[in-house]
DNA sequence: GCTTTGTGCCAC
DNA sequence: AAACGTGGCACAAAGC
């Protein structure tokens, strides 16, 4: 089932089977692709398993070859180490090694996998630039021996088939990851362009602000009464020359601006706003990020704490509403976006065996069944009270409804006030499938005893307090945010695998993307719980129904039979910016 | 000159 | 309203 890959210092690739045999590395995507085609036969599909994704699968993918499953061994070690549940084993136990020091392979090191060239790579000008070498493994990585360490952690920890199922979806989402930045987000640069240009007039020459900016500039000095030398890019001039005239900002927050009554105020706001937009998302972004038509990010699968995904490169998970609209579709093919409905209060209620909470989300928004039960009045209040709840929040209209949340649904409440509790001494939370939380660290230590010293004065036990509670918000909301992390995964997973068995439409036309993805559905962006999904017209219809029997299905794999819901709205559209 | 820090805003 | 979780990123200012 396993089939573990490693590589000679030569570049030889080792196969680790039944019948382990190498393979020189030119040979390894058409093995690999004959074994993943083998599905005709009863035997089911290996298990590919290697020290780091991207390291192995990037070169596979630009080799037009997909597999099924696999196992990273690098992020699943990562969870093992500090697995509450696993902590006696000896993964757990052992000194720091060569796997805990491993980084992720950035995409940019990774040269095609052999076999299977698209015929211009074999062009003159390709066989002048030598290839790049394979990324080298850390030493003393054996993957075969670390697989062992990790199946022994598992199956001897308190929760293996948990513990197993976070693995698994660890491992797809590294897949998915490498398989989006392979196949990319469609974005027309010619519309982003427009969108630019429609804000901040034409693009301007190097070193120069774009029309709009410079007459808002003008605006913001007349209003100030300020000299043409004053550069509103500059936070302490401005701010002396506003409080110069007298306007009374101590900050040059949107918010805080937006309190004020002065002829500034509006021209300053805008030009913040589109200040934003040029250095954000502005031409040098699209310059530097987007490319045949493809913006490509790097995915950091488990980059945050809490196992959701970080990136790095083009701020992908921060694209603002703005310029969604420069995300298209090829000709002949459509988007479908589907996003979870309030995924971190039905986890909760799900973890908890809230049934109460649960059934509040049964007819689809959960708030406003908060509100049909008679807890709170509000749609709005139903959600600050238990966003509050998730979050630590102590203040407002939050902490105002937050007793009347605990009467109604006292399981829910009482898991994240645990969580809290036990960040707040110090302790580790863990996750539904058993990711735990860091321990905290030095600071929390140093206050504890700032706290206790015999000179400690009032402030010294206030800041103690305060870092105290600051690290109980923190597992609060670990808990919360790192399962439905782990229901994302699941999702993730789910609909990779669904994609692909849809195949391709007939008679659609083939995308713009790359083998294997050219005439195939396939996942392009992923955003906490939202997906967005390229696919031929003709499949629209089938995509939206997997992409919602998915959510069904990670719903079931993590919570079994417990009765909760995990309802979506799925957009089928031509630009991203049309979804919701 | 360089790197680090602070500010502020975007996403969920 | 602006305190209440997780991040990335760009820029100017401060520090070396």
């Amino acid at each position: 089932m396993h089939v573990v890959l490693s590589r000679d210092p030569d570049g030889t690739v080792r196969v680790h089977d039944g019948a382990p045999r190498a393979v020189p590395a030119a040979g390894l995507a058409s093995l690999v692709a004959a074994s993943e085609g083998g599905a005709r036969d009863e035997r089911p599909l290996p298990r590919w398993t290697w020290d780091d994704t991207n390291r192995w699968y990037l070169g596979l993918l630009r080799a037009g070859v997909r597999v099924e499953r696999s196992h990273d061994l690098r992020l699943v070690h990562r969870i093992l180490r500090s697995s509450v549940p696993a902590a006696g084993s000896a993964l757990a136990t052992a000194p720091p090694g060569p796997w805990d020091a491993m980084a992720p392979t950035p995409a940019g090191a990774v040269p095609a996998t052999g076999a299977r060239r698209a015929p211009q790579d074999d062009s003159l000008f390709d066989l002048a630039a030598p290839a790049a070498p394979e990324p080298a493994p850390a030493a003393g990585t054996d993957p075969r021996a670390e697989l062992r360490r990790q199946e022994d952690a598992v199956a001897g920890s308190s929760a293996p088939g948990r513990l197993r199922l976070l693995a698994a979806g660890e491992s797809a989402g590294a897949l998915v990851a490498a398989e989006m930045h392979h196949a990319g987000l469609p974005w027309r640069s010619d519309v982003h362009d427009a969108i630019l240009t429609e804000a901040l007039g034409p693009r301007p020459p190097e070193g120069h602000r774009p029309a709009r900016l410079e007459e808002l500039a003008r605006q913001i000095r007349a209003a100030l009464d300020a000299p043409p030398s004053l550069n509103p890019d500059s936070h302490p001039d401005l701010l002396k020359a506003m409080q110069y005239a007298g306007v009374g900002a101590r900050s040059l927050r949107k918010w805080e601006l937006e309190k004020l009554e002065h002829p500034v105020v509006a021209p300053l706001l805008e030009y913040k706003n589109l200040y934003r937009l040029l250095t954000a998302n502005g031409w040098h972004w699209l310059d530097e990020w987007v490319a045949d038509g493809r913006f490509r990010t790097e995915y950091v699968v488990g980059g945050v704490v809490t196992g959701r995904w970080s990136s790095t490169g083009g701020g992908a998970l921060q694209l603002p509403k703005g310029v969604r609209r420069a995300v298209v579709a090829d000709p002949g093919w459509c988007l479908v976006v589907a996003d979870v409905a309030q995924l971190e209060p039905r986890v909760l209620a799900a973890m908890a065996g809230d049934e109460a909470m649960a059934g509040a989300g049964r007819e689809g928004d959960l708030y406003a069944g908060i509100v049909a039960s008679g807890v709170v009045p509000t749609r709005e209040l139903a959600k600050v009270g238990m966003l509050g709840a998730m979050y630590g929040g102590t203040t407002g209209a939050s902490a105002q409804v937050l007793p009347r949340l605990g009467r109604e649904y006292p399981r829910a409440i009482a898991l994240v006030e645990d969580a809290a509790r036990t960040g707040e001494r110090g302790g580790v939370v863990t996750t539904w499938l058993g990711r735990s939380s860091p321990g905290p660290g030095s600071a929390w230590d140093e206050a504890q005893a700032g706290a206790f010293a015999d000179d400690a004065g009032a402030d010294a036990a206030a800041r103690a307090r305060s870092v105290t509670r600051s690290w109980g918000r923190f597992t609060r909301n670990f808990v919360v945010q790192g399962t439905a992390a782990e229901w994302a995964l699941c999702w993730l997973a789910s609909i990779r695998r669904r994609l692909w068995a849809l195949g391709a439409a007939p008679g659609a036309r083939p995308g713009l993307a790359p083998a294997p993805f050219a005439d195939r559905p396939h996942l392009a962006f992923f955003l906490h719980d939202e997906v967005v999904v390229h696919a031929p017209l003709e499949l629209a219809d089938a995509v939206a129904a997997e992409v919602r029997a998915a959510a069904e299905e990670a719903g079931r794999l993590l919570f079994g039979d417990f009765p909760v819901d995990f309802p979506l709205t799925v957009a089928t559209v031509d630009s991203y910016a049309d979804a919701k």
